[in-house]
DNA sequence: GTCTATACGACGATAGAC
DNA sequence: GTCTATCGTCGTATAGAC
């Protein structure tokens, strides 16, 4: 009923979320075409790769999008508590409180094929897709390991602090997929400041750690 | 080469290596059927149910093995830190010490179909994956559960600790998969014991938590 | 820039010989 | 109990009309 364009932003938001819940593999062609009201073919138009290049190019918004709303105010030399905790928020609602897998988990699967014989054209492709989930992490940690630095930990322990926060989160939303219950992921995010800057005590929270 | 039969459990060994790695979507009957070297109707004789009967089975054999190995040990009214030290080491050969994805993890994903029209005959088997995960999840938080309860901590209590311990240890899983990098499952394993039952100092271990 | 139509291989699944 | 051969469907991807 639209035969007109859509916008790129809506679209690529369409996209993001068949590939958030199927994964990669999951995700079909018609599945995305459904959500996005075109057809197949006009997907292929906007992304000649394919598949492929609307995953990489999925992962590379998401990516800029939570560093823009989540983390930028991260950004400067001493980050407050309040401040890590509003990150917090954000982070809840990029999630739904839990109800929606993260990326990052869904599209690191696969690729047996294309490593088989010599390089075929299309192994850049996935390469792609592989570059911008590491580099999407990357910066994540990143952006969390400067937290901490700045409450003080030396750099090894700021990126083990942050690497845990991380997998704390991941793992409470994998946990969320298998029970249906987002307390684990509420207590991730609760447990962020401390996770992240050591025990500041400056809220009234005190429990093992 | 070998025309004759393939014993059972080396035949779910196969398969289960296929899952882990490749997930539900993304493990295809080729594939099962050259990692077991069976041909495709040879592996519909022994699961007529087809890949959700091979995937459910496999769930199920995979849950009940860990508990087997990992944590029977802790199954009688006080474990000790170095039992738990010993679940900790068998869960990272379990996971290869994390190179190894987690099937909770890696089949939780999909089925946006079957749900569609009316009860057809087979959305039973797909409900029997989502069941199985389900129970080896409850299973496995209920046995972190009983060491965090011996240790002093109130029901609602132990089940947050063995949640979270369960959300580092997947999260990290997930982390080594974006990065390559093991080290914060070596932490999250590391944690265990103090994660579970609290701060026992046993151990020269301070840093937070 | 979107559509209809279609190519063609891989998919899950089945039939029937041995 | 395994095989070869095949089914119909859906997968990704293209061609060409509008």
């Amino acid at each position: 009923m639209a035969p007109r364009t859509l916008d790129d932003d809506d679209l690529l938001d369409r996209l993001t979320g068949v590939f958030r819940s199927a994964g990669y593999e999951g995700a079909s062609l018609s599945d995305l075409s459904a959500a996005t009201g075109l057809q197949r073919s006009s997907l292929y138009h906007r992304f000649p790769g394919g598949k492929a290049q609307m995953a990489a190019e999925v992962v590379r918004r998401v990516g800029n999008a939570v560093m823009d709303v989540a983390f930028a105010p991260l950004e400067h030399a001493h980050p407050t508590v309040a401040e890590v905790q509003a990150v917090g928020r954000s982070l809840s609602t990029f999630y739904a409180d839990g109800a929606i897998s993260c990326l990052l988990d869904t599209m690191s699967l696969r690729d047996h094929a294309s490593t088989a014989a010599g390089g075929t054209v299309d192994g850049a492709v996935d390469n792609e897709l592989a570059d911008a989930l590491a580099a999407a992490t990357q910066r994540w940690i990143q952006a969390f390991a400067g937290v901490a630095s700045a409450a003080g930990a030396d750099q090894g322990e700021a990126r083990a602090r942050a690497e845990d926060a991380i997998a704390a989160i991941e793992g409470a939303l994998v946990l969320r997929r298998l029970t249906g219950d987002g307390a684990a992921f509420a207590r991730a995010i609760a447990r962020l400041p401390t996770a992240l800057m050591g025990d500041t005590r400056s809220t009234k929270r005190s429990r093992r750690n």
